[in-house]
RNA sequence: GGGCCGCUAGCUCAUCCGGUAGAGCAGGGGACUUUUAAUCCCAAGGUGCAGGGUUCGAGACCCUGGCGGCCCA
């Protein structure tokens, strides 16, 4: 055998078993052994398994950390009660595997040990686990060797834990609601339901290129029309996109439609959603992120996006107004639109450049203008012409989800395809694919709906308060290695 | 894509103005019967990201490339 980075790797002389019975989570054991005094003694005699991950040899004594999914225990070994202590004492080294059985108790100063009488060796430890008290740093190493990163730094750890939390609570809560889970195509002939570039594949037997899905939305719509009222997808979308604090080309997307109400009718599930979260992930609606404070409690904030841009720029700003003073106020704080874009589109401009990143408390932006919105349903209000029926949810200055009336007209929704696709013609290259097979579906009858979307790997940054959209995916998107 | 920063032992980091590299942890040997990042002693551990250049001499200075991070688009 190979000498690796622990040169105990030579000695090959033991055997691992094929699996280990009865062995107790250290997390019950911590539970059911609350407040047992210091140097005390139970006579339960229990088996626990999990990675060592310190050991302080004594002498004729030893004690280390075993470490399982749920916390760590203390092992206390002594040389004339545990079996085989020369060997473990020589030859275990940081990062094996084992198991333990022997006595619960606690040592002098209190901390809740197993005395082991008994051990095994699961798997051997051939690399080291990093600094045992700085973990591993490198960001090459944390990402592409994920394991790693999750042994040495026990906060990533609980990350996944919180994003396994709140994904099982979303689910909880859609189905209390009475919405049933489904799933829809991720290989798709177009790839169309949100302004983004796709990933290209091909199928060799129907010599057919294919599409990553940039959304599920049209594919669920199209269950509505099939007569499921309460649907929901919980599942990856892909884009074709860069990298960033926010970004990762697969994400992880909440997509609910739910017949007979409207984007009104959204804003009450999306609070009871992410407040619900929050109390999963954190057991408060109370949370800081990055040293804010936020409360997460509904109801949040609701205010139009002409309201939030009048307020930033403090001048009323409406998409009434004729363009040329629009272009003139963007021009004036510096922001680009293009000879192209009309009223709607530079007043979103204005709104993404300098509102978005501006709110901090939960806020529903509402009243899209219609023009940068193609798969919503015009207001109903006839004084808010141009506007349609949707709502950005934005939280600390990121967007955390969208819904909408969902548009249920299949000419206006040919109409808006058609826009899009002039849109395209004009250079925008994100702009929105007309779906022939999708305004089938309409045609044949969708009832009122509303739609919408969560992005979960966001809702997992804020609610974990990570700086990163890495640090809540357990593999993120890297540079493949050389 | 642009700017800045980084890459040195398995891990985390030092190395002053250019003189052939050092610590802690991990790993090895030893001491130690209540430790909590235990402590103490000993020994070992390096293609300094890669390639080129300047120089008597380069981990350090210059150039090119690679990978990563941060910021910007």
């Amino acid at each position: 055998m190979v000498t690796m980075e622990h040169e105990t790797d030579v000695r090959d002389d033991e055997t691992i078993p094929y699996e280990v019975l009865g062995v107790e989570p250290v997390e019950s054991l911590r539970v059911s052994h609350q407040g047992l005094p210091a140097d005390a003694r139970t006579g339960q005699v229990v088996t626990v398994a999990g990675r060592l991950m310190r050991l302080r040899r004594q002498g004729k004594l030893a004690f280390g950390d075993l470490v399982d999914s749920g916390g760590k225990v203390q092992l206390l070994l002594r040389r004339e009660v545990t079996t085989d202590f020369e060997i473990f004492v020589h030859q275990r080294v940081l990062g094996d595997w084992v198991a333990v059985t022997g006595e619960v108790m606690t040592s002098r100063s209190g901390e809740l040990s197993v005395e082991v009488r008994t051990w095994q060796l699961l798997a051997r430890a051939r690399r080291n686990f990093g600094d045992k008290w700085r973990g591993v740093s490198d960001p090459d190493i944390r990402y592409r060797q994920r394991y790693m990163d999750l042994w040495a730094n026990p906060e990533v750890r609980e990350r996944l834990k919180v994003r396994s939390r709140v994904i099982a609570q979303l689910r909880g809560d859609l189905g209390d609601r009475g919405f049933m889970e489904v799933e829809t195509p991720i290989l798709q002939p177009i790839a169309s339901g949100a302004v983004a570039r796709p990933f290209v594949t091909h199928h060799n037997a129907l010599d057919a290129d294919l599409y990553l899905r940039i959304a599920p939305e049209l594919y669920l719509k199209r269950l509505v029309v099939g007569g499921f009222e309460r649907v929901f997808e919980l599942g990856r979308d892909f884009r074709n996109e860069g990298l960033s604090p926010r970004h990762n080309p697969e994400f992880t997307m909440l997509e609910v439609y739910q017949a007979y109400t409207d984007v009104y009718g959204m804003i009450e599930l999306t609070e009871a959603l992410i407040s619900q979260a929050a109390l999963a992930a954190c057991g408060t609606t109370e949370i800081v992120y990055q040293g804010q404070r936020i409360d997460l409690k509904p109801p949040f904030r609701r205010a139009t996006m002409e309201e939030l841009v009048s307020e930033v720029v403090a001048r009323q700003v409406s998409l009434d107004q004729p363009l040329e003073d629009l272009v003139q106020l963007a021009h004036d704080h510096g922001v680009k639109v293009e000879p192209t874009d009309g009223p709607g589109r530079v007043v979103f401009t204005l709104y993404e450049e300098l509102v978005e990143s501006t709110i901090v408390e939960p806020t529903f932006v509402l009243d899209f203008p219609k023009e940068v919105s193609p798969l919503a349903r015009d207001h109903r209000d006839p004084a808010k012409h141009g506007r349609v029926e949707q709502f950005d949810l934005v939280i600390m200055g990121r967007e955390m989800g969208t819904a909408y009336s969902e548009l249920n007209d299949p000419d206006e929704q040919r109409r808006r395809f058609l826009q899009q696709a002039e849109a395209r013609r004009h250079g925008d290259d994100e702009a929105m694919v007309l779906d022939e097979d999708f305004l089938r579906a309409l045609e044949h009858g969708m009832p009122p709906t509303g739609g919408l979307g969560i992005g979960v790997d966001r809702l997992v940054i804020l609610l974990t308060d990570a700086p990163h959209i890495k640090e809540v995916i357990a593999f993120p998107a890297l540079r493949p290695e050389i």
